[in-house]
DNA sequence: TGACTTTTCAAACATGCGTTTTAAACTAAT
DNA sequence: ATTAGTTTAAAACGCATGTTTGAAAAGTCA
């Protein structure tokens, strides 16, 4: 069996949290086996509670490891510099990326993803660290752009409307395969649809922008025809 | 082996299927017990095997049960006399309230979401016979406000994100109560909600409209700016 | 009523799971 | 080489689950 070199702290532990990861992203926590991860990491049954304890504490592990390898791969870029447009259409195109590109780690947000719908304590430790961050990036821009006073709701709902766009093609991507199978998701692809969730966001954001400008500079021409149901 | 319904018009059928629809929704497919669900419906643990064969036929059922159900709650309404505006405003509405009013089938799309995120067979026939005619109907929304060719990609896009808008609020509703404790999805917030959805998307399509017919009007002004990477 | 079908019931079965146990293999320091 | 400390290995345990079974109950129709 010659390979394992045990100095190297933890040759089996990586390899349990990569196949681990698989196997949770792919399955779900409770239809996950931990023989099945065992089986691709090639380690003894015994390996995952010696090093973890149960297989609860394998996935809080695993869920760490994947949030760490996340932020090495995709460094939060605040990217001050560019126009708000520019950063508008970074933020969504890194997103996008993060979610759908089949890089190697693509278990990673399909993890997350499963965290959103069915949230165990993991999920709170992310919002935490992870997600509240991203959000205040984007609302950001947001604000930047519209031009909104800070704690306007809408900056809020428009942030929430760019974030769900994205997040579509994560969670309803086997309705979207189904419905027109003639969309690819390859690199290509994403980057098409970048610009179009950014140029879509984009517009919705600038008109409310001319509403607010046009509010602020001649108050005697009554409201600025908000539309409403 | 009866797999009909007879005299007695299948009183513990009807409740194995909603105590089903219950678990199946909170629990998913896997993690569902048998047992639980027939404590549930107050009826006997064969009873499943007996009226479904399996769980996997009792899943199937609760899933065309819980569809049945969705379609005569929430008809499809075309309401072509409406204005393009009104029509966007109301299927944004609709679709929200669905998936988020806390009404009392609220498992069905807690359903849905489960399949599109994890697809069985039951996605499949969903996708034929539910959504590819309520995507058709937000298409022709979106064609009618942008004025679009019916071909063009954009249409399918914009749709797509208007309503991934929409479903945000359901596939990644925990991390929403996390992030911003303050929104409440009591019926009124969800109307409110439309609201910005609606208007934030019929701003970015008018934005879209005028471009079109900026270019249609005067060809002779090289193209409208379109916003790139 | 009495034969016949349909439905309910309690119990058991078989399997796969997470976990534990016990011992062996390996490494590193004495 | 001996020792102590870690890591890996194989087998078994206990339990919950989906499923099956065989009979009792309820219902149906002559």
């Amino acid at each position: 069996m010659g390979t394992k070199a045990h100095h190297p702290p933890a040759a089996t532990e990586n390899r349990l949290l990569e196949s681990a990861g698989e196997v949770f992203a792919e399955k779900g926590f409770r239809a996950a086996t931990i023989r099945d991860i065992i089986r691709r990491a090639k380690a003894n049954i015994a390996a995952v509670n010696y090093h973890y304890g149960d297989k609860q504490g394998l996935y809080t592990a695993v869920f760490r490891y994947a949030r760490k390898c996340c932020e090495e791969q995709f460094p939060v870029d605040a990217d001050a510099g560019a126009t708000p447009h520019e950063r508008l259409h970074a933020f969504v195109r890194s997103l996008l990326l993060r979610i759908l590109d089949h890089g190697r780690p693509a278990w990673h947000w399909q993890l997350m993803a499963r965290e959103m719908m069915e949230p165990t304590a993991a999920l709170d430790e992310m919002v935490e660290q992870s997600i509240r961050r991203e959000f205040a990036i984007i609302a950001t821009i947001v604000r930047d752009i519209t031009r909104l006073e800070a704690d306007d709701p809408r900056i809020r709902l428009s942030a929430n409307s760019i974030v769900g766009q994205v997040l579509f093609y994560r969670h309803a991507q086997a309705v979207v395969h189904r419905l027109h199978p003639e969309q690819e998701f390859a690199r290509k692809d994403l980057e098409e649809l970048a610009i179009h969730i950014a140029d879509f966001s984009a517009c919705a954001l600038e008109t409310i922008a001319h509403r607010q400008t046009a509010k602020e500079n001649g108050k005697h021409r009554g409201g600025t025809r908000e539309r409403s149901a």
